[in-house]
DNA sequence: TTTGTATATTTCCAAATGGAACTTGTTTAT
DNA sequence: ATAAACAAGTTCCATTTGGAAATATACAAA
């Protein structure tokens, strides 16, 4: 289990968030989660101000920016928000002319989304706000270190189907006695 | 700029969400949040069901549970909740009985919170299954190999504090055909 | 002092959220 | 074939959310 004390420049930290870097039995999810947020923060507000739309909302345009033609159900999967989500955030973009919709003939269940020009176009000149910042992010590390951050993030996902996307109550004792209160 | 093809293993997951994985510009951010969700999701639903606790509840007690005596900000601070969230979840901590508030005598604005024994206990009881899940995810890599990652995510995070919480807008062209429609 | 600014927290409220039920269409089993 | 099970998407609605204003306290400057 790997731990890191480093020297200085924590100074510009606060106490609880050094404690959750530096002194967190879970450092791998803590730093995860904060290296994410980092990141969603500034880039989703900035999406929201500069074209009115929200995350969800955003997170299809840039599905369908990076495949196209795909239904609702793969961005759900792929983005980690609920359906009625993103149904609610496809029909506003097809109201704002930036996707349309389509029943597949083969199913008709599905609704095939595609970006149109205008959101083809929203695509490509908000994406690149995106990568600038993920590349502001990397400059703390060579093109080595990049590399070898690549492949061992990439080897988590890979394993990542094997983890149980629930975790079972013990058997044992229903141990409830905080439940419902209020 | 580091890719990666794997061959084979990558076949359990939809198109999409393999698009995102690996034919993405933004592979670092992508692989951060989807290795996070992968985790808070179980473990949060799992705290929900075994608790009756919500997420920004359960941060409360993990926060206090790292570093008791804390205020409500510090936990906004390094969590990314906003503080009305955490307030109210405060509120209902004190009214179960996890946790105890006191105004700082030193600066009466301040509350301090603290974990009572019950909130202990539910921390001790509790922070075994995050634990877990975490070594169970870092299965995947050696010990070596842990280090490493660890030690390039040290180096992300101390260069956050550098990185601009917001995104000026381009001076140029306001570009806002997009704003307001409904 | 007094006045102005900053900080910690709470309250207000309009909007977003997501679980569950529902609709429509497809597949499987008998 | 027909019924049951399943799947994609939508709608309903009670709850949660978070921005903004309000409150209370502290600190700084004139």
């Amino acid at each position: 289990m790997p731990e890191m004390s480093p020297g200085a420049p924590l100074s510009d930290l606060d106490e609880m968030t050094a404690a959750k870097l530096w002194n967190n039995p879970c450092w791998l999810t803590y730093r995860l989660n904060y290296l994410a947020l980092r990141y969603n923060v500034p880039l989703y507000e900035w999406v929201e101000r500069t074209y009115g739309l929200s995350r969800p909302e955003y997170v299809v345009i840039y599905s369908l920016g990076l495949k196209d033609g795909s239904v609702a159900r793969d961005i759900a999967i792929s983005s980690g928000f609920p359906q009625n989500t993103l149904s609610r955030a496809t029909q506003k973009l097809v109201g704002l002319g930036l996707i349309e919709r389509s029943s597949d003939d083969a199913d008709r269940r599905r609704n095939v989304l595609r970006l149109t020009k205008a959101g083809r176009t929203l695509f490509n000149e908000s994406l690149p706000r995106f990568v600038d910042y993920e590349h502001m992010m990397l400059e703390a590390l060579d093109e080595t270190e990049r590399e070898t951050l690549s492949g061992l993030m990439a080897k988590l996902v890979m394993a990542s189907t094997r983890w149980p996307a629930r975790i079972e109550t013990d058997g044992d004792q229903p141990k409830k006695q905080t439940r419902r209160v209020e």
